[in-house]
DNA sequence: AATACCAAAATCTTCAATATTTTCCGGTTT
DNA sequence: AAACCGGAAAATATTGAAGATTTTGGTATT
């Protein structure tokens, strides 16, 4: 079984940690919603021991709750949540960013520029369609994103920011279908980003980061 | 089996995790040691599937390396590793003192007073048998340092942040080990750290809470 | 010396069975 | 009616054993 592991995901338990983590981003598996693994074994495949391992795993990460000797539950999304992984996702990446300043060079500067030419153009697609584009338009942002701290030498960072980034996936998505995304507003922001960086002003740059993740919240 | 788990782990995999994230940070499993699974058995018992899932768990951490098909490590221990947790959880302790001294109030004030009253008594006690007291010195540490942060109003960052703070457990052990403490030193510095926070002195608090964490490093 | 191949070892995964804990429901008591 | 037991039923946790897959290490061949 699972000869079709195509993804990236080496075993049987990334595999269905990944499938997981899409489904609770997705909100097919809503906020809450307990997590039985018999239930699971049915949608997916997989083992009950596999999938206690994957699920122990998302546990860590944060989007799923586990009671010990009550099972798994979907981890709650209220919005002190949202706001408490949006703000300290501006802190980290506020802070990744600063170091990746000291050391990123010219090769540093130009993937940051593709990142933002994909994101961009993602941004304009993703409200045509956007049950169909949004996943791509997401890891777009991510790749943007991770640029943005790619080089600030310390991997713990970069791990910290990839999942907070991840946690806070479903918060985008839904936020996305409910009230779309203004594509000229956020490319503005992004710009005003990518010109502080290439002209290394360090503060200028960390307030544009801030406001560009933060901004999507005013308005709710 | 395990009718004595007179921890707190709750469940048996937890209960493994922590005995295998004791060991390594004493070093008893040294830095890129194998570990495999027989031979973990027979040393702490538990099944096969339980030590999976707690080392999946331990690597999540930080503090284990997974090689998909290739068993499991202790993560490897380098300069940089030491330098990179160190730096980072100045930041993130910093930032999560800042926000804690926004809202805490005269009981934090009072916590803090006393955990501080404990990790003094704790260094100064700690040379006398390093082996014998080592993990209550770095227990009272803990209590310490998570009062700073416990009124920031972040469950993740408490999180990140005793993430940190375990993961250099290991490096802590090591350097007391070697070199010991100067008691006096450290008891100087939080005297300074808990002076400026009931002063509300926010600048002053965060800098002297970076030099504490970071201060053991200067000479190596 | 480099490569191909094969067997042993180790890891990964699953099935099946047992133990433990929680949940739920009806009956009893206050 | 509310609170409080008990005990069956359901769900979760844990273990053992066995099969499948992958890596490792040695041997023979070119």
């Amino acid at each position: 079984m699972f000869g079709f592991k195509n993804d990236d995901a080496a075993t049987v338990v990334q595999f269905i940690a990944e499938q997981v983590r899409r489904d609770i981003s997705f909100g097919v598996l809503p906020p809450d919603s307990r997590l039985k693994i018999e239930d699971l074994r049915q949608r997916y495949g997989g083992s009950a021991h596999s999938f206690r391992e994957a699920l122990t795993l998302l546990a860590n990460e944060g989007i799923v709750e586990a009671s010990t000797q009550r099972g798994f539950r979907v981890a709650s999304a209220s919005q002190a949540d949202l706001e408490d992984v949006t703000r300290l996702r501006a802190e980290i990446e506020g802070l990744g960013l600063k170091w990746s300043m000291k050391h990123g060079a010219v090769r540093w500067e130009g993937e940051l520029i593709a990142a933002r030419h994909a994101v961009d153009r993602a941004d304009r697609m993703v409200m045509d369609d956007i049950d169909a584009l949004a996943l791509e338009w997401d890891e777009a942002n991510h790749e943007f994103h991770a640029i943005l701290v790619s080089r600030c030498n310390s991997p713990r960072l970069i791990d910290f920011q990839s999942r907070l980034f991840f946690e806070s996936r479903r918060f985008r998505f839904a936020a996305l279908k409910e009230r779309g995304i203004r594509p000229d507003d956020l490319m503005a922001m992004r710009g005003r980003l990518v010109e502080a960086v290439l002209a290394h002003d360090e503060p200028q740059a960390v307030q544009a980061l801030e406001k560009l993740i933060l901004e999507p919240l005013g308005n709710p």
